[in-house]
DNA sequence: CCTCTTTAGATACTAGGTATCAATTATGAG
DNA sequence: CTCATAATTGATACCTAGTATCTAAAGAGG
């Protein structure tokens, strides 16, 4: 009788289970309490909230959800990690850094502007990685939040 | 008799004393040995340099030097942050991740892309985070470093 | 030289993450 | 279903990267 978690959470494990990761019951845990996540989390955050599952386990199953491209790591602002549920594929992430959401950047051009300034350096580009912050719409209509 | 670093440990005590930070004994040992850098390093790295000095000492003259601009931080390919003498202003790095290589990419547009990607997604662009990673001109030409 | 303010360094704590290892569990063969 | 094996777990310890706190020391200026 294993409680199945909600549709997103299954899309987790399976994503594993392609990654020929075994299907236990404190991944399934892990996997449901990411799965109720509305915004980027910190991985001390899920781990406080999974107060039955050790440690190790807890980051050992973001890595590897990260390596499968369930999750992906987004770096705030402030220099902070977080995780969040990934739409698979290269993407960027333009985060409001008034309320934290956070959209996600798919096939724009920037890759290719990389290409030519990196190709002017003589370097050939493998990868990059690139955070964007700013407000998003909703908090853009609402005044700043300030004194 | 107060040990003159080179040029450059005495532009990061400037880029300090500019800020009202004082001309101290410990940040002058910390500037020379950053000073001395060819590459990028962490943070950790500088103070096992330096066990003469506190590490709570260490970290904060890193952190001072970069809100000064004297000193930028650098975000590897596997995640971690290292720290890098500055150029100064806004720009980016072209990280060689052979030789651990980088160069600074300035005066890029890629700025200007990405006002125009975050307007189609209604997002006002307060700021960014850029690293490129590739391999530089230099590893290019040697035989790729596989077994 | 005295006073005031900053700084240093010790310590402890938060956070993120990895290595180790004995005990447990999932899975596939039979 | 049962067994054997390999993966996984969770405890522990350890490492890196920081920050907070606090007392003592040091710098700057009068």
């Amino acid at each position: 009788m294993r409680k199945r978690g909600n549709p997103l959470s299954e899309q987790l494990m399976d994503a594993l289970e392609e990654r020929g990761y075994r299907d236990t019951a404190p991944r399934r845990t892990v996997a449901r309490a990411i799965a109720e996540k509305e915004r980027h989390f910190a991985a001390e955050e899920l781990r406080a909230q999974l107060p039955g599952i050790g440690r190790a386990t807890v980051y050992r199953s973001l890595k590897i959800l990260v390596e499968a491209g369930a999750l992906c790591r987004v770096l705030l602002e402030d220099g902070n990690l977080h995780y969040q549920l990934s739409h698979r594929g290269h993407h960027h992430h333009l985060l409001c850094v008034e309320c934290g959401v956070s959209e996600d950047l798919m096939g724009c051009d920037i890759e290719d502007r990389l290409e030519s300034v990196a190709d002017a350096h003589h370097f050939q580009v493998s990868g990059h990685w690139l955070e964007v912050y700013g407000r998003c719409q909703t908090c853009r209509a609402e005044p700043p939040s300030s004194g």
